[in-house]
DNA sequence: TGTATCGTACGAAAAATATCCTACCTTTAG
DNA sequence: CTAAAGGTAGGATATTTTTCGTACGATACA
């Protein structure tokens, strides 16, 4: 008899949260050096505070972490897809009333759309005909 | 030789900002009134609260409003289209790196998009091809 | 005409995020 | 052994966002 987790729906990442699993989805479990200095590449950050962040991280549930080593390894807790698909199912719902086809039509409009984008979506969409 | 407007990219605007612009999106111009109660059939807030955020949002620019009455009207200062297009183009690029295809596909692949939906964009996606 | 109602302005408090400083422990190179 | 380099922990500070209390002017109307 399976028992569901009441499972109170993830906290929505904050902006600096969501930079941080990127890195780690990308790149896989790391040390908090790592991730600062990809951080880094982009912005400047200071050491501690993406050590601080990630450490509210872990405690938030967003990882978890591995600390059987001095250098604590990093690793989130939901799988990137699962967490993209529920910020973007957040997204439509609160932007386009839930519609996804409103979204693309929108998408569709938009000049920063590229032809190429189009083209790639219509060929997934015919793959999907089966 | 054409000049680009430096055109300092508009501000996110916040979560609480944005479910106002909906309010007024959908209302018209309208007074702060108006958007609290339509507010209060979601959450409580008290009036004051939507006062000060509307009165801000009048300062960033977001909204711009007519004082010749008493009961001051507010309007988005951008069209709901081109709001939620910017939003929109933030979101891929930060999600999906830009790439629209990748976020229909996993539009494609979410659970709650209805097959209604897929079918929609399907639609949508044929209407482009003149 | 006076009092209850409805409006704005303004400041401050509360809450959520984000950043960094300091202390201190461990590892490493000389 | 010792100093430098690199870790973590935790608190303090900043910043941004959100909410609300209080003051006070205008309006409505009994």
């Amino acid at each position: 008899m399976k028992m569901e987790k009441p499972k109170k729906s993830i906290p929505e990442p904050t902006k600096a949260e969501l930079e941080i699993l990127q890195v780690l989805w990308e790149f896989g479990p790391s040390t908090v050096r790592l991730v600062n200095d990809k951080l880094n590449e982009q912005r400047e950050v200071n050491y501690t505070s993406t050590l601080k962040q990630m450490q509210i991280m872990a405690e938030k549930g967003i990882l978890k972490r591995d600390e059987s080593q001095m250098k604590h390894i990093y690793i989130p807790v939901e799988a990137e897809e699962k967490t993209k698909g529920l910020l973007l199912d957040r997204f439509v719902n609160t932007l386009y009333k839930g519609s996804a086809s409103n979204l693309v039509m929108q998408l569709m409009g938009n000049k920063k759309t590229s032809k190429e984008d189009i083209d790639a979506i219509k060929e997934l969409l015919n793959k999907l005909d089966d």
